[in-house]
RNA sequence: GGCGCGGUAGCCAAGUGGUAAGGCAGAGGUCUGCAAAACCUUUAUUCGUGAGUUCGAUUCUCACCCGCGCCUCCA
């Protein structure tokens, strides 16, 4: 079966392919940059992570844009209360979502865009907008007016037709002709930042950046819009209701959306306050790989309930991939190549490939693996694994490292040179030739201490850092 | 209320109209100077509850119970 998705718009799995050319146009939404962002938000990273590595191992080529919000009401509010310039106050927080995402091996979209760099891009949106009759002024900003495009709701699945327009819905919202209308341009309040132009002073409402700066990048209409359930409604929905009121083309061919990260069965959020970053994970002591690991396993549309053990069995899981990776580099076995073996391998690549293929089943595709890493141990601890049969193994672990990246080990700065490593492994063993377990053992707690592990196999003494 | 997702072993979790993948944890064992690593056996007669369709349902239908989310900023 070929590659598929699962397309909110459509409520359907269907098979993903180009209207024209080799390359996926994709735009997923980023974050906004007014605080550290959250293990939560990085699971939807994490999935479009994962999407863009097997869009690549399939032989697509990407052109993914990013977008960098660093322009709303509490980055405005935080900027003013820190007595910084918005500049200053996204730059500290743009950064650490750069060194999080590198922390967790994301691939670099091809373009990171931010907000505060297209204004004149929306500005020219809206005058669009305005010039198609869809928007209207109210206190000095410009809101989109919902009742005039017919499609409204269609990616949410709700239907908005029984709210007329121009009805009171809320006295809260006094100033919209209908309570779901959106602001497309934010008259400035007092001493709030704002950008002259054409459409008056202001600033561009969140919505309107995803459609400018998408369209702006990737043409008129997406192969695929990613992001977080959260963002169908009102976020994506209104992009689509942006974008195709200015093209009158499809915006987007498939709309791709993660669920949440749960935190004790209550999603992860920072207005609930019960939220994680990657940084506090690193100070209690896990590895950015094992997090990785971790918001990979669970498929995408699933919701992940995050826990402490979840990391805990992430990580040994880890190690027991990266054990069978170090026992096929070190160990030695007979020439030839066991042919059931070399069978048993192509099945575990091509069951793995289907399972990615099939809506990126991460669970299903980690099961392949691991069926085969133990049938191969079994196969080495009778004797059966021969020379001829590592190369396909280490080339099947090489194809799911594309797509999980989670076998290197974390750099682990300072501590001894392999060389050393090496000499005080030979004066371990020739201490243990001479039955001096004293000193052997003496020699494993010291490099044990430095962070090394010996392991006695028969073919000698293997190690690795911790 | 509207829309949507889910309830599978201690935990995480895949899956199909034909009788339950995988990971972690637990128990026992093999191997081993020590320590690891690895392997073997074992842990759901059962897939939220009830009814229906069917030769047969965890998988389809209906009802109900429970959990979560969106409908306001939010990955």
């Amino acid at each position: 079966m070929a590659l598929r998705f699962y397309n909110t718009l459509t409520q359907q799995v269907e098979p993903f392919t180009l209207l024209e050319g080799n390359t996926v146009r994709m735009y997923t939404c980023g974050p906004t940059v007014y605080n550290y962002a959250h293990i939560g938000n990085f699971r939807t990273f994490t999935f479009e992570d994962i999407l863009r590595r097997w869009l690549l191992y399939r032989g697509f080529e990407l052109d993914h844009v990013m977008n960098i919000t660093d322009v709303d009401d509490k980055i405005i509010r935080n900027a003013v209360a820190e007595h910084k310039t918005l500049a200053e106050y996204t730059a500290t927080y743009t950064e650490a979502f750069l060194e999080d995402t590198a922390a967790l091996r994301l691939q670099r979209p091809e373009r990171m865009v931010k907000a505060t760099e297209h204004i004149p891009e929306m500005v020219r949106a809206i005058e669009q907008l305005a010039e198609r009759g869809f928007t209207y002024q109210s206190d000095g900003s410009i809101y989109y007016r919902i009742a005039k495009f017919p499609g409204y709701g269609k990616l949410s699945h709700n239907d908005f037709s029984g709210i007329r327009s121009g009805a009171r819905v809320d006295v809260d919202e006094y100033d919209k002709a209908n309570a779901r209308d959106f602001v497309l341009w934010k008259a400035p309040k007092d001493g709030e930042i704002f950008w002259e132009s054409a459409i008056g002073p202001g600033r561009p409402g969140w919505h309107i950046e995803c459609s400018a700066m998408a369209m702006k990048y990737l043409g008129e209409t997406l192969d695929i819009h990613a992001g977080g359930v959260d963002l169908i409604f009102p976020h994506h929905e209104n992009e689509i209701a942006q974008s195709e009121a200015i093209t009158s083309k499809p915006f987007v061919r498939f709309w791709l959306h993660s669920e949440f990260l749960n935190v004790e069965s209550q999603k992860m959020s920072k207005s609930a306050g019960n939220f994680y970053t990657l940084r506090d994970l690193q100070q209690e002591g896990y590895q950015p790989d094992v997090v990785r690991y971790l918001l990979a396993s669970v498929p995408y549309r699933k919701k992940l309930n995050f826990s402490a053990d979840g990391l805990k069995a992430a990580a040994t899981a880890i190690d027991r991939l990266r054990n069978f990776k170090l026992r096929l580099e070190t160990d030695k076995y007979p020439e030839g190549a066991n042919e059931k073996i070399l069978e048993r391998t192509r099945l575990a690549v091509r069951q793995f490939e289907d399972s990615l293929d099939d809506d990126l089943n991460t669970a299903e595709a980690l099961a392949a693996l691991f069926e085969f890493v133990r049938d191969a141990n079994t196969a080495m601890d009778a004797g059966e694994f021969r020379a001829g049969n590592t190369a396909p193994a280490l080339d099947f672990l090489d194809r799911f490292d594309r797509v999980f990246d989670v076998l290197r080990p974390a750099q682990t700065e300072g501590g001894l040179s392999d060389a050393r490593v090496e000499e005080l492994i030979q004066e371990r063993n020739a201490a243990k030739k001479a039955r001096n377990f004293a000193r052997a053992d003496q020699i494993r707690q010291e490099l044990l201490d430095a962070g090394i592990i010996l392991e006695d196999t028969k073919e000698g003494t293997r190690w690795k850092r911790k």
